[in-house]
DNA sequence: CGCCTTCTTGAATATTATCAAAGAACGTGG
DNA sequence: CCACGTTCTTTGATAATATTCAAGAAGGCG
């Protein structure tokens, strides 16, 4: 998994036990729901191709859509804490996953120290996205939230593919966009037409293109936290337990 | 640490190796800053006495408490993953902190798996405390955000004090909670008379009683993260890494 | 070509923020 | 123990932001 690589150097027996997530394949159709909040969470999986997302549905019946998955992301990590999944899992477009069971993940906690600080190193940064999403999508303005979501989104996709440039594709309707970021359908539209006024964004056939980046970042204080962790700190954990 | 008991039996050597966390003592008074966002951060801390707050600030001046903390909690996990702590931390009233290096989690990821997995559920369960708080800090209407924080607060309350019944104390000014669910100070006001009016809560002095929990679970479709967790996969795990 | 979904734009409405001021609670020092 | 200053809470009025409803435009697909 380049998107782990990215992070810190593999063994070749942990390259094995990685790959062996990958092993399975299943392909799904755009909009298809993969599961449901409440079913019994035995499968996790690995993104293979196409974008997909995670949602929690209110009580009124608006979604809120909690993260969007890429290629080389893992699905489910949260849900593992629990016997049920807590989110709904869409296919955004045409996909194909991996699914392993939670006790593959159990059997890499076994063979690889270092596989597993970083899964838990990747689960507490995913905690500081978290963090900076409250921040963003119940303080900020509808211009700020959607500006935030993008350069969060091309960040992300800049771990796996670093030549990326300024342009990437947003397979994502602006309901969906709508639905992560906290605003209606309509507010979305209007954010994307303040910020191609402003100068920030183009759009071409389902592909945005950031213009000016940097103004960009400033107005959100934006911060990248997927570019670089402290893996220090579990490098020496790794090798210490190793030992042990 | 008893909020650890509460998932799992601990062996005597895993009680060792957390009471080496409790060894030093540091007290600060109320409003004090602990650390500000940037500061390095080496140190960790285990709440002993009084609650404190993590917070993070937007660009205009306005701050998102991120989490309350209270006695038997640890904080600063998130951190670790970076160089650099990306929070606030001020006590909320007198308090008594229990500080340790990284570097003696390091100790006891190479002592204990059992403690380890569990700080891992703990990181995911944190994960969906967070997904939980972007659903309703960022949708919900200003009486259900306040319903759905002192729900949260009494729950967390409970599992280090299972006898605690209907009322706690709410050492915050409604300026914190407002900054904690993503209100004014002012609107943190007209929900409180809100949902006295409604019968839901009284305020004694400086306490808050919940008359009527049961409507109020049901208004916002309340979840409880920290009763239970699904602990059977790591006990697994750690079992096995043991065998290993 | 026509249907369906998505996007855009306008108008009316709702919710919350902000500003301002008064009342309550609290702590401190005399 | 009281007076005073400070902070916190409450309430009212106004302003800002986003939602909802509705209708028309633009694409995509059979």
């Amino acid at each position: 998994m380049k998107k782990l690589r990215h992070y810190i150097d593999l063994s070749d027996k942990d390259r094995e036990l990685l790959a062996e997530l990958e092993e399975r394949e299943t392909a799904f159709t755009a909009r298809k729901e993969i599961y449901t909040g409440g079913d019994d969470n035995d499968a996790i999986y690995v993104v293979k191709e196409g974008w997909l997302h995670s949602s929690t549905v209110l009580i009124d019946g608006r979604r809120q859509i909690v993260k969007i998955h890429h290629p080389g992301d893992i699905i489910g990590f949260p849900d593992i804490a629990y016997e049920h999944v807590t989110t709904n899992l869409v296919a955004a477009e045409d996909c194909v996953l991996c699914p392993f069971q939670k006790s593959a993940l159990v059997e890499i906690f076994r063979n690889s120290t270092k596989i597993t600080s970083l899964f838990f190193a990747l689960a507490l940064r995913d905690q500081c996205v978290l963090i900076d999403n409250i921040r963003v999508f119940s303080r900020m303005s509808s211009r700020e939230r959607l500006s935030w979501f993008l350069l969060d989104l091309i960040s992300r996709l800049r771990v796996t593919n670093p030549d990326l440039g300024d342009m990437m594709r947003l397979p994502l309707t602006q309901a969906e966009i709508g639905d992560a970021i906290s605003l209606s359908n309509v507010y979305v539209s209007r954010a994307f037409t303040a910020l191609t006024r402003y100068g920030f964004l183009e759009r071409v056939d389902g592909k945005v293109r950031l213009t000016n980046e940097r103004k960009m970042r400033e107005l959100v204080d934006f911060v990248d936290r997927y570019r670089e962790m402290d893996t220090s700190w579990f490098d020496a954990s790794a090798s210490k337990v190793k030992r042990a």
